[in-house]
Parts: structure tokens; C-alpha cells; sequence
DNA sequence: TTGATTTAAGCAAACGTTTGCAATCATCGC
DNA sequence: GCGATGATTGCAAACGTTTGCTTAAATCAA
């Protein structure tokens, strides 16, 4: 005879009434802290499964002086008014949900469009979340610092600096945009352009990386055009530079999926790739090597980076003063160049 | 003169010791709710922004018996062991964010390996959030179903079905795949294959529309590609697929992906796009405009779907009893075909 | 001036947990 | 048989809000 009683049980309260038992004990049965007696502890245990009862986490954090959430929160500041959709973000996300998981913490995602520079204390303050996790600098820094100084708990992707006040984790993008500028001048290409927006901090330093390694005779002619990096944004710029009968022969973008749209650009132009020009990207988003020709690219470890940042989240998080991290880029070489 | 005060406000009860006041006034005062002098309002909300401080979300939504977060789910049933990183999920998250940041909501963003068929339940049952949407039904339309009968607010984004015991908002993916096989009819193909995996309702119900739009004589003559949805899956199942000397003139692939794929390995093979072969795709990714060249696909209404999904949601938690929700997708023609 | 009416603000009990401390009880050494 | 010890369990106060009810004060009409 199955004896499954159909009442609500809605609380601790509830079971502990059932059971014949103390809240107290219904409370150390199932979150096995506390010295219980193992019989009475495996029977509430069967007694919750019964009623498919499980704790209710908010009480449970509200008493703990916590959330058990890490937001991550996307600023859009350079890309007012766009929608982003890029698959970078959604691999470093995608990692993010599960090394958080891993740790019980949920993922809270916000993105946000930066009000001022008062929007993320305020998002702070309101006690949401036991910390923060910011992909990308975007144009926010002075913010970030601003909040660094007070709110240990956060910390960011992005380019790392000895003028910054914030932790970060990130690719060492002059050193990637080193390898672009070394790569494309033994492929013997001389006429280069840069493709990004200059105003965020990492492809700044892609940008500054990449010039700084060129010879010098190269370094003053190598153009900077500035773009967003939607698809739609970089394919018109892309576009309208061709048209303006622009003729490179090495092409370093911001993103790969700038890369992407210099290549459908070029190719509408009637130019050949790699033939007429080299082109190459970064990111190394699974999709690099669909394009086609398939995208020579400075890969960023986005997995590793993914848990670095949960992993020094949670050292801040348990008081330890944490640094930066910086990790190596890596060239992949496909057939864009 | 600026009389800041450095003490630290935690509470509602340290604000209303400084203002002299009580707990509930000041309570009243910050929600904006219940009546109360406006003077003494607009004196206690000023005092608590000059001491930063605000209201506590997790304590006030176990008072209001509320979490103020909506889960959205990416359930890997049909993908397991792969990570995820398409750009359609990157666009429909950041939609949802967005819709429910709007209405005052969290997003709290869980990918899921469901285990045995009690994933759901469990994950409900702690009460983390108000409700739930699921992004695909995934090979998962069994627990969804179980889960459907006892608990209200949960929607799904996938494919609709008399058999669905739970609520849907998605793209008519069977008028989909018919518009995928006119166009190709259209342009005389006649040799054709469907690149995707039936598992997914989705995805069976989009080659179910093709096929069944053809003419009879080319019905029975369409082959079917079993292929993951992952760039790395799609584009070694095309890659053998074209090496094993296939060489069809119209595919229709299950996603912008897998399309990409398959024009990247057709181009391999030596196959001109479209010269030799047509592609279509479905989804209308933003980047489906950057392949080589431009994709032909048939678009789903991300933003709107994502509009939708919390629409319904939000009625179902108010009560209503919403039904489910088909959306018409549009045939975009662009270069592949 | 008085009593009735309106308005403003405080009291205290919830929401569902956790946990320090106290209380109970069986067991044990002598 | 008795006090001491250790193992279990219960009591009740928190965590930071909201809100029904009550009280105090102010306003008003007559």
C-alpha cells in the first residue's frame, strides 16, 4: 500500500508537524548540518521525498546573509542601441553558467545599458546578488574603478592595465594583435588597415599591439577604421569602404566576426581571398572556420577564461586580495590569409 | 556644506532610527506604497539616497512570497556533451533579458544535461524563481508535459503540437520547411536533402513541411542527414557526406549553422553556391548575411518570439489560462540559392 | 469647546529558514 | 542507585522586509 498523503507541505514547518518533530530537526535532516541522530534524519529525509518537499532557497539565503547568485552583466555602452548577439558571448556565457553551477551559484544575467555613472552601485546595492562578473570593459572603465574601490566581489573580462583599479581577467590583446601584425607581414603584406572601435580598451590594445608590431616603414600607413562590431554595422562600413576603392592587401579585425564581414565585403568587390588580400580575425568563435574561405584568427581561450574568472571571483569573494590574470593568445592559421 | 554621514545603513530599521521614524514608515516611504505625509516621504527617500541605501530584494520578496527572477532553461538533452554557442540562443537570451528586465524580473540562466526525468520538478521545487522558460523542447517533451499538468507558469519556446500538454510560442515550422521546398522547386532543384536531427521536435516538424511540399515525385527521393546542430558536428557530417561523392543541387539545413557548414564543405568539394547547388537555411542569424555567399533562409522572429514567450508567461502567472502561440516565418532570399 | 472625521505613523506579526543555547534522556562508571 | 557524561532534540531569536490594525494627532463643523 503506497501511503502518499496529498497535503501541501509548504515549509520546514509543515514537515516538522507530519513528522512529529521540531523545525530544528527538520532543518538539520536535510541540510545534514548539525549532529542528528541518523535514524530520525534519514526518515525526514524519506518523509521530504515523499511529499516532494525541498527547501526554499530564498528564506534559506535571506538567513545565510546571502544570494547564491553572481551576476553577469553585459554593458552596452559602445553599442548603444544595438543588439548584440555575438557568439563570443555566448560561449564565455555559456561556460560562466556552468562553472557558476558547478559552485551552486545561479547565473543572474542583465545586460545593461550604463545610465550615468551611478548604475552599477545601484545594481549593487540592491543586495541582488553576492557578486559580480562584467564582460567587457566597454567604455565604462572610470565606472568600474570607481565601484572597484569600495565592492571587492567583481570582476571583469577584458584588457588589463596598470591604470586600472578593477580586477580583470583577459586575452593579452597586444600580444594578439602582435601575432596578427607578425603573420601578415611574413605572408609579404604591406597595404594593412585595422578594423574595431578604438574606444574599448581591448581592441585598443589589439589595435596597439598590432602597429607596434610592425617595421617601422609600415607602422605609419597602416589605416584605422573605426566600426561596431554588430554584423550589420561592420558590414556596412566594410562595404563602403571597398567602395571608396580602398585596395589592401592584410586586413586585422577587431572580432571575427568583423573579419567575417570584410570577407563577404571583399568578395562582393570582386577581390579574391587569400588571393588578393589576407584577412584575419579574433576570437576563434566556433564559427571561424565555416567561413569561407575558413578565418585565420587569434584565438582567445574563452573556456579557460570562463573559469578563471569564476575561479577569482570566488577567492575575492572569500576575502583573498586576487589579482589579474592575463592569458596567452594563440594564432590560428586557416586559409583567410 | 555636505553633512554625509559615514555610518553604514543595512537596514530599513537603522534608516528609521537616523530619521526618527519607524520601520514601516520608512518601509512606505521607499516602496512608494501605502499612505503617508508627503513631506516625511520625500524626507526619508533623501535620506536614503544620501546614505546609499536601498531596499533589500531578497528579503522583500520572501515577505511578498516572490522571487522576482524567471529561470530560462537550455536544455542539452539532444546535444550532450557539446556546448552550445549558436548565435540564435545568444539573440533570443538577450530579447528575453531585455523584455524582462523591463518588467522588473531577474534572468536566471541555467543550461541543463536533464537526468532521468525528474530535472524539472527538482528545479521547480526550490523555489528559485517565479517561472520558467525553456529555450527548445529538446528530445525533452515527455518531462515537459509531467511538469505542465501541475505547474502554471512555465513556457517553451518550440514547436507546437495537439500532443503538447504544455504551452508553446514558436515559428510555424512546418510552413517553414514548405517555404524552404517551393523556393528550391522553384528554382528547378531536384535532387535534394535535409541536413538536421528529428529528435527535435523542431526540427523534425521543419523537414515534415518540406517534404510534404514537394511534389510526389520528389518526395520519396529527398534524403535525410542526421547531424548535430554544432558547427564542429555539422561540419564534418557535410564534409564526409559531399567526400562520399553525394552531389545533390538543393539543401535545406536546420539551421544557419548548419548551412554554413554545408556551404563551407560544398566549396571544399569544389561545388559552386549557387552555381552547382543551392542552401537555404532557417533562423536568419545575423551573420547569415556575412557567409560566402549571403545565405538564403527562412527567418523566425526572434525578438518578437522572445516578446511573446514573457507576454505569455506573465498572463499564466496572473492566472490566465493563455494558450500557445504560433509565429509565421518569412522566407528571406539572399545568394545561396 | 466638544465630538466626529480624516490623516499620519507606529506596533507587531508574518514570510521560511538557520543556529546558539537549553532541556531531555539514556547510558555509564563506580 | 547516583551523579556525570554525551547524544539528541526542541525553543526561540534572528535575517530584512511588508502590511493589517491600532493609536495618536490634526482638522473641522457646530
Amino acid at each position: 500500500m503506497d501511503d502518499t498523503k496529498p497535503e501541501q507541505v509548504k515549509s520546514i514547518a509543515d514537515l516538522a508537524r507530519i513528522g512529529g518533530v521540531s523545525v530544528s530537526t527538520v532543518s538539520r535532516a536535510l541540510t545534514g548540518k548539525g549532529a542528528l541522530n541518523k535514524g530520525t534524519r534519514e526518515r525526514i529525509q524519506a518523509l521530504a521525498d515523499r511529499h516532494g518537499f525541498k527547501l526554499n532557497v530564498a528564506a534559506q539565503n535571506l538567513r545565510l546573509g546571502r544570494t547564491g547568485a553572481i551576476a553577469v552583466l553585459l554593458p552596452l555602452g559602445h553599442e548603444r542601441g544595438q543588439h548584440l548577439s555575438d557568439p563570443f558571448f555566448m560561449a564565455m556565457l555559456g561556460f560562466l553558467a556552468d562553472a557558476l553551477t558547478d559552485r551552486g551559484y545561479d547565473l543572474l544575467l542583465s545586460r545593461v545599458l550604463p545610465q550615468g555613472d551611478d548604475w552599477l552601485d545601484t545594481f549593487i546595492r540592491t543586495g541582488r546578488t553576492d557578486g559580480v562578473i562584467i564582460i567587457g570593459q566597454s567604455n565604462q572603465s572610470a565606472v568600474l574603478d570607481r565601484t572597484a574601490a569600495h565592492y571587492a566581489p567583481m570582476v571583469i573580462w577584458g584588457e588589463q592595465s596598470s591604470r586600472n583599479a578593477h580586477v580583470t581577467v583577459g586575452t593579452d590583446n597586444q600580444a594578439g594583435g602582435a601575432l596578427a601584425a607578425q603573420h601578415l607581414v611574413a605572408r609579404g603584406r604591406r597595404r594593412l588597415a585595422f578594423f574595431g572601435n578604438v574606444a574599448v580598451p581591448e581592441f585598443a590594445a589589439r589595435y596597439q599591439g598590432f602597429v607596434a608590431a610592425l617595421p617601422a616603414d609600415l607602422r605609419d600607413t597602416v589605416e584605422l577604421v573605426h566600426t561596431h562590431i554588430t554584423p550589420e554595422a561592420s558590414l556596412e562600413v566594410a562595404t563602403a569602404w571597398f567602395a571608396a576603392g580602398n585596395r589592401p592587401d592584410g586586413l586585422f579585425a577587431a572580432s571575427d566576426v568583423v573579419a567575417m564581414s570584410l570577407l563577404s565585403a571583399a568578395t562582393d568587390h570582386g577581390l579574391s581571398v587569400p588571393g588578393d588580400l589576407s584577412i584575419i580575425g579574433f576570437d576563434d568563435i566556433p564559427m571561424a572556420r565555416l567561413a569561407n574561405p575558413p578565418l585565420t584568427t587569434v584565438a582567445q581561450d574563452i573556456e579557460g577564461g570562463a573559469r578563471q574568472l569564476v575561479d577569482l571571483l570566488f577567492r575575492r569573494l572569500a576575502g583573498e586580495d586576487a589579482g589579474s590574470i592575463s592569458i596567452a593568445p594563440r594564432l590560428v592559421i586557416r586559409e583567410s590569409s
